[in-house]
RNA sequence: CGGGGCAUGGCGCAGUCUGGUAGCGCAUCUGCUUUGGGAGCAGAGGGUCGGCGGUUCGAAUCCGUCUGCCCCGACCA
């Protein structure tokens, strides 16, 4: 491709709407628009990027035996009533009506009609198993759309649905699929980890994470550093209590904390650590509140608390009225002694003693607090979230966390829809069976903004090979003065395109500067001078877009550079 | 949804308080000079100042209203 004629503009400044780097790269290099909240048009150079991703993907998929199909974006609200889904889908489905009045919603993903498009093709166990997938549009009505494509409203995803006869068949599609995305990742070229994950609302038993591995992720990974053990912070268990507290050495005391409503200002007013006081939370109960009882330094798990019983799911922190009814004071001075509702207390508060608590009074609050004699001892329960140093499950290591970001996700789904969308098949015995499912996301628009999270530098975006818009950019200087340069630009231009190369050739007029700099906004891997300076010698310039100082090599050498690095 | 902010040429911004000919930088176009790290000079094009309504002799500016966009939002018990 010719600059001259690829109707490519980049910016110098920042647009004000990106706030994270890859959106400001992303918006610079002119890969993408923004058409309105969450909307975002992929422009051509952008996507030859997507294109890279979905090619990878499909092969991928496509070796591991799934089949590709393409299913409506656009849904009858039939099928979403017959799953339940239609009412539990909330906001986030964006639904409309047609001339006619009839209800549809456009796909967030593709349960329904995949289970519709099974149960209507599928007979017989014969067939099975079947892994059906596409590459599509969806669309999700976002509460707060941001970081441009990483968490836009529309977007591309591939989804994939397994069909089996049983579990263990739901294990082995579940498997493969897992080989295939640790292939796809691997290819990509990005630094990833599989995840444990919450299979939260789906349901079914087993499901992981993939997540490119970027300090801006949106989600907190702990993963142990002896073993290969990875989890959602969401999700990693901590342990139970060991040993017992130490004796009390002090004796508990109710002390004036005017205005002390929070566990940093507790902390400071009395010179104690935050790992020295409980905080005590009242959140909606099955049954009335309850409290959950943290050390102050930790931070409460909702996805943990919400599945204890007597908990309400989704939790809810108590409104102020509630906390007033139940602890006789407002939010901010609740503890644990005499109070009348549930309590449950985290596993790391059982071996405290001497500890700082609210005292259920206005401005006032406990020291000297002790299990055994002020308070019961507790049985305790997993409340919190792991913290960078807890022991992993193994019992091999310690956590560390990272940030991620979630570009994969595969789940084992059982029956949930197959069940409630009859979806069966007749075994062996000529019995229905209601099939079991797998199902198996990427968001392939998310994997290029994640990618560049991951590989960017000061000047712009440094693509991984096998993502990039144009492997080799070829950059002439004073092309329009000197026929030297143009010819030798030209046919180098035509020698790397025959190999096979995907080449951006820039024939524009513009001082050398302008060309690198656009050239590194861009991110292409590799560069290519062609200069006066260098052609007496039969010489180009090459430089990697991770380099930080050019080769001048004969031309023949530079060309077996470039073979040298291919990956394909 | 709650809170905050913003809306002026393709992008980044000033002007609004204190009403009086719509400005700057980047980008674009033309010409000349320049050409190894985002050039210089000279000129040019491009804006219903988000929409609607009001106040006023006069509104980007004041008032009202609507819309759009951005940011923050359990961890406080």
């Amino acid at each position: 491709m010719r600059h001259s004629e690829f109707a490519l503009n980049t910016l110098k400044e920042v647009p004000s709407e990106a706030e994270i780097v890859s959106h400001q790269l992303m918006l610079r290099a002119g890969l993408i628009k923004r058409l309105a909240s969450g909307l975002f048009t992929w422009m051509p150079i952008g996507v030859r990027v997507l294109r890279k991703v979905e090619a990878i993907v499909r092969e991928e998929m496509n070796r591991a035996g799934a089949l590709e199909l393409l299913m409506p974006a656009v849904q009858p609200a039939e099928l979403w009533q017959e799953s339940g889904r239609w009412d539990q889908y909330g906001p986030l489905l964006l639904r409309m009506s047609d001339r006619h009045e009839r209800e549809f919603c456009f796909g967030p993903t593709h349960e329904e009609v995949i289970t519709d498009i099974a149960r209507k093709e599928l007979r017989s166990y014969k067939q099975l198993p079947v892994n059906y997938y596409q590459i599509q549009t969806k669309f999700r009505d976002e509460i707060r759309p941001r970081f441009g494509v990483m968490r836009s409203r529309e977007f591309i995803m591939k989804d994939a649905y397994s069909f089996d006869l049983d579990e263990d068949g739901v294990i082995s599609s579940y498997e493969k699929m897992y080989d295939a995305y640790v292939r796809i990742f691997e290819r990509l070229g990005l630094k990833f980890r599989v995840v444990i994950a919450d299979s939260g609302e789906i349901g079914g038993n087993r499901s992981q994470e993939f997540h490119v591995l970027a300090d801006s992720g949106e989600d907190a990974i702990a993963y142990c550093d002896a073993d290969d053990y990875a989890s959602n912070v969401e999700m990693a268990a901590t342990p139970e209590p060991e040993g017992e507290p130490a004796a009390p050495a002090q004796e508990m005391q109710t002390i004036d904390t005017p205005g002390v409503k929070t566990i940093e200002a507790l902390a400071e007013l009395l010179g104690v650590r935050s790992d020295q006081t409980l905080k005590t939370l009242i959140v909606d109960g099955d049954d009335g509140p309850v409290a959950l009882v943290l050390r102050g330094d930790h931070e409460l798990n909702a996805v943990k608390a919400q599945k204890l019983d007597g908990v309400a799911s989704p939790l809810n922190m108590a409104d102020p009225g509630t906390v007033f009814k139940a602890t006789g004071s407002e939010p901010g001075f609740a503890g644990p002694v005499g109070l009348a509702i549930p309590v449950f207390f985290d596993h790391a508060t059982a071996t405290m003693s001497d500890f700082v608590v609210g005292a259920n009074e206005k401005d006032k609050h406990h020291t000297g607090v002790n299990f055994g004699r002020d308070l019961p001892a507790p049985d305790t329960v997993d409340l919190r979230n792991v913290v960078e140093g807890d022991p992993t499950p193994g019992g091999g290591g310690t956590l560390q966390i990272a940030r991620g970001i979630e570009v994969g996700h595969i789940f084992q789904l059982g029956d949930k829809y197959s069940q409630a969308m009859g979806a069966k098949v007749l075994d062996a015995d000529g019995k229905e069976r209601v099939m079991q499912m797998g199902c198996y996301g990427i968001g392939i628009t998310r994997i290029v903004g994640a990618a560049i999270e991951q590989n960017h530098d000061e000047n712009g975006i440094i693509w991984p090979d096998a993502l990039t818009p144009f492997d080799v950019s070829i950059v002439p200087i004073n092309m329009h003065k000197s026929d030297a340069v143009r010819e030798a630009a030209e046919s180098l231009y035509r020698e790397l395109t025959n190999m096979g190369y995907e080449v951006l050739l820039d024939d524009r007029d513009a001082r050398p500067g302008f060309k690198f700099a656009d050239c590194e906004l861009l991110g292409i891997p590799h560069r290519l001078v062609v200069s006066d300076r260098n052609l007496k010698n039969d010489e180009l310039e090459y430089r990697h877009r991770r380099d930080s100082e050019s080769a001048t090599l004969k031309r023949e050498d530079a060309l077996k550079k470039l073979n040298g690095s291919r990956i394909s």
